[in-house]
DNA sequence: ACATTAAGTGATT
DNA sequence: AATCACTTAATGT
């Protein structure tokens, strides 16, 4: 486990601080549907993603949902920095998407190595400068573009993330996603059938070329 | 064989 | 683009 998180951090991080990640994180597995933040949580940790992949969505009080970014390896939420470091509660929810893998970090932690490793105040600056740009996509997809411009985001995202052109969902699950009405989403995809870039089944999507 | 869930579709707003 | 109402298809028990 040590060997396999050293050549995790190996190019990220110095020697040093990789030692402490080890020694101050915890693993944890999330189960594909589990939750890794939930909306009005409190949260005193932050998480590293060792692998899988995990999406990040906004609810209003109605339940009505939408899914603003993805996270893969590598990836931090970096809303929980902020979160964690005021003690207040967390606005996003974080699902996974896959089974996945994530060390956790206690936030007393943060502060220390803001100010001994370079290389994690660059890690950190850099994942809020990543988060800011896929927020602004996210708004611009969502003021701007109509629905079959956002399905279309949403899937070659999903392909990008999941490293699979083989997509197991429903379309009732993008509508969600999308906070739209899975006829709409049915309707489209029928659409891109048609035109020849994707390929329908029961519970999965082929994309062919988007 | 029957029930349940996913997907397709015309009509209306 | 959303909703309704209904049909058809696939899958589970």
């Amino acid at each position: 486990m040590k060997k396999k998180l050293k050549d995790f951090f190996e190019h990220q991080f110095e020697e040093a601080l990789i030692d402490e990640i080890i020694d101050a994180g915890e693993v944890k597995f999330y189960r594909e549907g589990e939750y890794l933040l939930n909306i009005n949580e409190n949260v005193n940790f932050f998480p590293f993603l060792l692998n899988g992949v995990f999406k990040v969505l906004r609810e209003d009080k109605n339940g009505n949902e939408v899914v603003m970014y993805f996270l893969e390896r590598g990836d931090t939420c970096a809303c929980v920095f902020i979160n964690s470091l005021n003690a207040q509660k967390t606005c996003i929810r974080a699902v996974a998407e896959t089974d996945s893998e994530v060390i956790l970090i206690h936030v007393n932690k943060f502060d220390d190595w803001m100010v001994k490793y370079p290389s994690f105040r660059n890690y950190v600056l850099e994942s809020y400068n990543l988060r800011l740009k896929e927020m602004m996509e996210a708004i611009d997809t969502l003021a701007f573009k109509k629905m079959d411009e956002r399905l279309l985001k949403y899937l070659r995202d999903k392909v990008q993330v999941l490293r699979t052109t083989s997509l197991n969902t429903t379309h009732q699950d993008i509508a969600y996603d999308m906070n739209t009405s899975r006829v709409v989403i049915s309707r489209l995809l029928k659409q891109l059938e048609n035109e020849g870039k994707i390929k329908l089944k029961r519970n999965n999507i082929d994309i062919l070329s988007i």
